[in-house]
DNA sequence: CTGTTAGCGCATTCAG
DNA sequence: CTGAATGCGCTAACAG
């Protein structure tokens, strides 16, 4: 069904059947008599070629890294609550973290084409840094700082540092003593962090320096041998925390670098007290070996997940503004969209220890 | 950046370009002059202009209730996996449980245009079937049962009716003698669900349908005012399992329509233990009075959450092949874009309990 | 107010 | 093998 057909069983021109569609002048009479053929057939004008024409869609594409996250679904919350605001339709394409299909799903909405592009941003490579320069179409990225396109992203370090400080500050209050750290519930012990790959900005390198400042800050310290690195995947957290927990009998805290890792470590907490009975005094050295009560070891994580809240009452975390940030970054986006706005903006947002 | 420009620049015509873009005969000398030129200006051909041509794009979109769900995720997971072998993109709509947005995007792809639609159904309303009936593009749907399109949907009357019969089994293990039912850990007391609209005749009508019939054949019954009805999310079922367990103090187990209801149900049942401590013997009337142990009420749930399964250890839930099903869903599609496959299918997938 | 015309960027005839 | 010409469905400019 085309324009012109309708135009045709209507008996006016293709023009006035497009004025009808787009609100321009048009007699009442011919009005009626399309509305009634548009009625019959149920025709519904394509897109594709109106976008031809107008280089308009009223779409912006997102592309996220995976769907499945309460964090990114926060986002793009914000996102699609701007963007519907205003009258635009919202496109995901969902990556499964491999950021080589993230240029291919930029490409695509470049020319698809949408009238923007909000990334939410893992990696940034040179591939990513080639095409912000050249887009075609307004980008902003939300979640990792970059300079070569208007970005909004949250303060890692800031919240790295402060959940450094607050598990220095357990470690402290657990182990104040120096042979008999055993006390109920806490003991004596050190910090392990579970990151991710460096090159996520954001989280592997900002967030984790930050953790480290803060514990150093506090008193505490971040030894090697405590540190694993795990993908954004409750599996990997699992395997990196009982990697830790077999290897190292003295973990107070496990700090993950996100709440899903954090519930992985979790689980892995859970499956070790079962296979691994305490057995305290089984041995009679001179000194006392560590032996690990998995129950007194605390895990901690970053995003503030609900549903781990709802489920397990809690664990210390970090809230970030990801609605918040959605949302402004729509807003920038359109303000360049429709405002052609230039002057390129940089945001950083903040945070909330959550304990 | 068109391919008339790339043709100047090259000194060929527009057509050769064409051709060279698509594999068509071609000399190695203008070849070697067009690669060149594309190379240098980085040219990229436009989706849309091409697409308005060819009416074929590679690219299916998806229609989804919400972003962050993992048995939705596990779908389009089996979706992307057989689209991109077989050289597809993806693109996902999420319409935030609206109905009415779900027609919406519907539309947008479908002269957007996608080469076709797969539709993760909630409910099928008669604007869907409307849609459906006389969709420019093939439609699958999966997880609901329709007649109006290919289809691909769970045996969730079979699920429940498995789960109700497991429930009956419990209640009896647990409530063996009559009035000195308080046994550790189990005590006798009924059965109470939360399911949610029967709108949805998948997960509110089949499930919750099956769910009664295997209590009854399990020599148990799920009494009125034992139900409640929430909405597909972690908050909702809070609220619900709160009000249920305000009101009825014998209740042993919930059983929920969604892991993520019970994920709310469990938030429930640890915000109700804090707020009321157990007073057992407080009454001295003839008979005992049933008071509420929270830790002794058990949850269970539909879907095979990993993420609640790795953090609580599990509780006894439902495993969907959701990932099959977006698989065999997007098999489905492909066929008939394809290969024109006209003959209509039905699916049912089968599923195993989980405890 | 209305119809005619000319493209948007591309792929596909059809003559060379 | 190649280029010129045509049209996909639509809107914008223009002349009625």
């Amino acid at each position: 069904m085309t324009i012109k057909e309708i135009a045709q069983l209507a008996g006016v021109s293709s023009a006035a059947v497009s004025r009808y569609l787009n609100g321009g002048y048009i007699s009442d009479e011919k009005k009626e008599q399309i509305r009634k053929v548009i009625e019959e057939t149920g025709y519904q004008p394509s897109a594709q070629a109106r976008m031809l024409r107008t280089k308009r869609a009223c779409l912006v594409g997102v592309v996220v890294p995976k769907i499945n996250s309460e964090s990114i679904s926060r986002v793009t919350a914000g996102i699609e609550e701007v963007l519907s605001r205003r009258g635009y339709q919202m496109l995901l394409a969902s990556t499964d973290n491999e950021p080589e299909k993230e240029i291919t799903y930029l490409k695509l909405f470049e020319n698809y084409p949408v009238d923007g592009i909000v990334l939410i941003g893992t990696v940034i490579t040179a591939e990513h840094r080639k095409f912000l320069k050249n887009s075609k179409v307004p980008v902003v990225v939300v979640g990792q700082y970059t300079k070569y396109a208007n970005c909004i992203y949250h303060d890692d370090y800031g919240a790295g540092k402060a959940m450094g400080k607050y598990v220095a500050a357990e470690l402290a209050r657990g182990g104040g003593s120096d042979e008999s750290g055993n006390r109920a519930g806490h003991r004596a012990g050190k910090a392990a962090y579970i990151g991710v790959t460096k090159e996520d900005k954001a989280v592997g390198v900002s967030r984790e320096d930050g953790f480290r400042a803060g514990l150093k800050s506090g008193g505490a310290e971040l030894e090697e041998g405590y540190i694993r690195q795990a993908e954004f995947t409750m599996e990997s957290g699992y395997q990196a925390a009982l990697d830790l927990l077999g290897e190292k009998q003295d973990i107070a805290v496990i700090s993950c670098a996100t709440d899903t890792i954090a519930a992985g470590a979790i689980e892995a907490l859970l499956a070790y007290s079962k296979n691994r009975v305490p057995q305290a005094a089984k041995d009679s050295g001179t000194r006392m070996q560590y032996i690990l009560d998995s129950s007194a070891v605390r895990v901690t994580g970053f995003g503030d997940n609900q549903f781990l809240k709802a489920v397990t009452g809690g664990i210390p975390t970090v809230h970030f503004g990801y609605k918040t940030s959605g949302i402004r970054g729509a807003e920038l986006l359109l303000d360049v969209i429709e405002r052609g706005e230039k002057i390129p903006v940089e945001m950083k947002l903040g945070f909330r220890m959550v304990c």
